[in-house]
This record gives structure tokens, sequence and C-alpha cells, in this order.
DNA sequence: TTCACGCATCGAGGATCTTCGATCTGAGGA
DNA sequence: TCCTCAGATCGAAGATCCTCGATGCGTGAA
């Protein structure tokens, strides 16, 4: 994650020969196999419904702040499948994880979205 | 695709009982089934390397717009494959399809992702 | 009309994901 | 030390997804 994104490299430039006959040509480099497993990894994260109301309801809190205790009955699964679920969003950047005596509280990592957003806008530079 | 997504309500303040021991009490509602489910099925749409590839690929040509014979070698993958993946982004609203004679012209829609990306920082706020 | 071509659709096989109960780990209290 | 509790980890079952070859559909040329 400490690894800048970006779907494209304007900074190459790749003339692509004419002779095809239906498709306009390149016009730059696109995104290469390791930049685009990254980006998808990360989206992946959001892919889910059960996440996003994770997120949703952790981002509610008034610290913005919640354990897995306060988040179990809101999206209605065991507390195995949401420690799983919070566990894939540390992973991709989203969450911090902080173990304060016997509770863990997640937190949404401020900026990891808006990141998220401006790696998004790089893509129809 | 036409209503608006969010992932939170800030016109409903939800009061929660304050009985919990360990955590912090909700400030506002968070997303509701549908709309978390809808969020998330235009992040599916970019959750798998091959369509950030094919979404990049397409954004690199001049015009902005390429045909499935132009994205089938870039990714290395079958032509009903690609217009599986091809599919998938047109019903998450991230790309059109423009049939001209033979060929199926893709281009990625204007404000598509710069909507998401403003959707999202409206989770923290 | 007939043919060739680009692309979409249709199963099917294999991989990945979601979810669960059961179990393990670690912290705090008695 | 022993017990309780919050949370993570471990298989396993079921669902979903990715990919392919085969096939169907529509367009344009002959």
């Amino acid at each position: 994650m400490a690894t800048t994104l970006a779907l494209t490299d304007v900074s190459r430039i790749k003339p692509v020969d004419a002779s095809g006959a239906c498709c306009a040509p390149l016009v730059r480099e696109a995104a290469d196999l390791e930049s685009a497993a990254e980006i998808a990894r990360v989206f992946k994260a959001l892919s889910d419904p059960t996440r996003v109301r994770l997120l949703s309801v952790i981002a509610a809190h008034d610290v913005g702040e919640a354990c897995v205790c306060d988040l179990t009955e809101p999206v209605g699964l065991s507390q195995p499948t949401v420690s799983h679920h919070l566990k894939l969003m540390v992973d991709a950047g989203l969450l911090t994880r902080d173990q304060r005596g016997k509770w863990a509280y997640y937190s949404v990592v401020p900026g990891a979205l808006n990141r998220l957003g401006a790696l998004l806008t790089e893509a129809t530079s």
C-alpha cells in the first residue's frame, strides 16, 4: 500500500502501428499487470455489501471507531464472519486495528477513501 | 444507476442507548441494505485485474474508445471472456457500448469514475 | 441469397469467495 | 492458578465468479 498506484503512465508515449482496420491507436501505455492487480485488490475490499455496511457502521460511530461486538448485530452475521471481513479491509489499507484490553477497535484510515478516489480520476486523464 | 448513491444519510440522526460496556455510540444511520448492495456492485466492476486493465487500455486510446478486437490481445484472454467483462462494466455504468457496423466500440463514461470517487468521500463525512 | 466477419450468448469446469460452527489465543478478574 | 470473555483462526459446505470452446445473431460484401 505504500507504493503509488497509477492506472496509466503518461510519461511513456507508445506509438502504435496504424495497420489495424477498425480501431483507434494507443496514445499511451496501459496499466501493467502488477498495478492492475494491486488496484483491483483495493476495490475488491469494497466489492461486498457486507464490507460496505461495516465501513459505514464504523464511520457512523462518533469517535470513528468500533469494536467487533458493535458490528455483528448491524450486519446480522456471525462473529467469525465479521472478523474475516474486517481483516480483509485492514489488509487493503482501508481500516486500522487497535487492540485495547480485551477489545479490538477498528477505525477508517484517514484519507484512504480519498486516495482511492484520486486513483480513479487518473484513469481518464 | 440513475439514483444517487450515499454510504450514509446524514439527515437522519439516530441516538443510541449508551448501555454498551465497551463501544462508542452511533451518531448517524449507517447505509441500508439496498444502498450497500448497489455501491458494492459498482466496486465489484473494478475488483478484477482484467477489468482494470480493460478500462486502462480503453482510456489509453486516443479517441477514448476501443473495439473488442483491440482488447483481446492486450489482456491475453479469449474474445468471449473479454465480452463478458465488458458487459459487466457497461452494467455498472463505467462503460458505454456503441455499435457501428460490424464493430462494437466501448468508451469510458465521462465522470463515472469521479462519481465513484465522490461516493467514497461521503463515507467518512 | 450466400458467405465471411465481429461480437454476444450459452453451458460447463475449475477456482475463489462467503459463511458457519468449532476451536484456539490472550487479556483481565476472582 | 483458574475462569470468563473478546476476538482470531481453522476446516468445510455452499454460492459465486472467471474462463473457455461451441454456437447464435447481425452486419456488410460478393
